[in-house]
DNA sequence: CCATTAATGGAACAGGAGTCCCGTTATGAC
DNA sequence: GTCATAACGGGACTCCTGTTCCATTAATGG
C-alpha cells in the first residue's frame, strides 16, 4: 500500500473507458427514472448500456456508488441562469426552472430516485450535497443583487433564500400526490420573496 | 374470484397475529433507522422480530409493502398540538416539533428511509401522502384561527401554510449536511408566517 | 507503427434472497 | 371445554445477484 490504489478508469480514461462510463450513466439514469431506486439492478444497467456486467460491478460496485457518480456528472451540466432585474422575477424564473425539472416525468422520477439513494449511503449523500451547493451557488447572486439594490436587509442569508424557493416544490414532490403546476412555482417564489423582505432570513445577531 | 382474497391476518387479527405485526413493524423501524432503505432485508427483520421468515414474506411480501404498513401505523399515533394564541407562536411550536423529530437520530433516519421507500412504490407513496395529510390536518386549525382573528387574508390556503413550515426543514434534511438546529426551525416558522401575512398563500382569484 | 498493459467481457462459481410444502400452534366460534 | 381452521414456522428448493478467473480488446507511450 505504498501508493493509493487507483480504481479502474483512472489510468486510461480516454476512448473506450469514457464511452463505457457515459453509456452506463445514461443507462443508470434511465433505469432509475423507470423503476426507482429499488429497481436499480446493476446487471440490468449493464444490459441497457450494452456493457459487460463485470465492468459495472468492478468500476462502481454498488448502486449507491453508481448514483454518486451520476450525481457528479449531473453537477457538471449547469443550466443557464436568466436575469430579470427584480428579485421576484429572478426567484420566479428559478422556481419555474425547478418545477419544470421536477414535473418532467423522466427528470422528476430521476430526482426522486437520487434523493432516495442519498438517504441510503453517506458518499451518495455527500455527492448530492455538492450538487445542490453548485445549484444554489449559481442562483445566489440574484439575491445578492437584490440586497445591493436595497430590496432586502443587508444581513440576509442569500443562499437560504434560494433554498426557500426550492423547498416547497421538493416537499410537494415527495409528500403529496398533487401535481407540480406553475402556480405552485410562482407561489414558492412569492413566499420566499415576501419572507426575505420581512427579514426572515437575517440570522439572529450573532 | 367470487370474494376478494383476504390476506393473512384479516380473519383472525387478535392475539398472536397482532403480536407478530407489532414485533415486525418495530423491527422494521429499527432496521430502517440503522441501515436505511437499501439495507432493509425481510429475513433480517424476521430475525429481529423473532418471527419466521415465511410469515414476513407471506404477510408483507416486499420491503415497500412493509414500509407502507409501518406508515399506516405511524399515522395513527398522533402527537398533541399546543396552542399559543398567536400565529407565529403556533407555527414555531409546529416547526420545533418537526425539527425535534427529524433531528432525532432514530426518527430522522426512519423518516429519510420512509421517504426513500415512497419514491420506489406507488402504494407506499399513497400511505405517505395519507400520513402527511393527517399531520397537516392536525395543525391546520391554528392557521384558520389566525385568519379568523384577522391576522391573515381571508382566502389564505391554510394547509399550504402548514406545509410551508415543514418544507425547508425536510429540504435541509435531504439536500444539505447541515444540522437541523432550533434556529432553522424558528426561521422556517417566521418565513411561513411572513409569507402568509404578505398573501403568498392566497390562490390567484379562480 | 509497435509494444505494453489497462480495461473490458464472457463463463463458471458461490452465496443469499425469496418461494413452496407441510407439520404445528393457537385463535375464535360454539 | 372442544372443534375447525387461520396463521405461524422450519426446512428444502430455486433463481438471481455479485464475485472470480482469464482470454480478448484497445488506449497510451515510444
Amino acid at each position: 500500500m505504498t501508493s493509493e490504489s487507483t480504481g479502474p478508469g483512472s489510468v486510461r480514461p480516454g476512448g473506450r473507458t469514457a464511452r463505457v462510463r457515459s453509456a452506463v450513466l445514461r443507462a443508470a439514469g434511465d433505469a432509475l427514472a423507470e423503476h426507482g431506486l429499488a429497481g436499480l439492478d446493476l446487471a440490468d444497467v449493464a444490459r441497457r448500456a450494452e456493457v459487460g456486467r463485470t465492468t459495472v460491478y468492478r468500476r462502481w460496485g454498488t448502486p449507491a456508488s453508481l448514483v454518486a457518480d451520476l450525481l457528479a456528472d449531473m453537477a457538471e451540466q449547469s443550466l443557464p441562469r436568466t436575469e430579470s432585474g427584480s428579485l421576484l422575477g429572478d426567484l420566479r424564473a428559478n422556481a419555474r426552472l425547478v418545477r419544470r425539472t421536477l414535473a418532467d416525468p423522466r427528470q422528476g422520477a430521476l430526482f426522486k430516485a437520487v434523493l432516495a439513494a442519498a438517504t441510503c449511503d453517506p458518499q451518495t449523500a455527500a455527492a448530492l450535497h455538492r450538487f445542490y451547493e453548485v445549484r444554489v451557488a449559481e442562483w445566489e447572486p440574484c439575491v445578492r443583487q437584490a440586497v445591493e439594490r436595497g430590496e432586502l436587509p443587508a444581513a440576509t442569508d442569500t443562499r437560504e433564500v434560494i433554498r426557500a424557493v426550492s423547498a416547497p416544490l421538493y416537499y410537494r414532490l415527495l409528500t403529496t400526490g398533487d401535481p407540480l403546476d406553475e402556480a405552485a412555482a410562482d407561489r414558492a417564489a412569492e413566499a420566499a420573496a415576501a419572507a426575505a423582505r420581512a427579514g426572515a432570513f437575517v440570522p439572529p445577531t450573532a
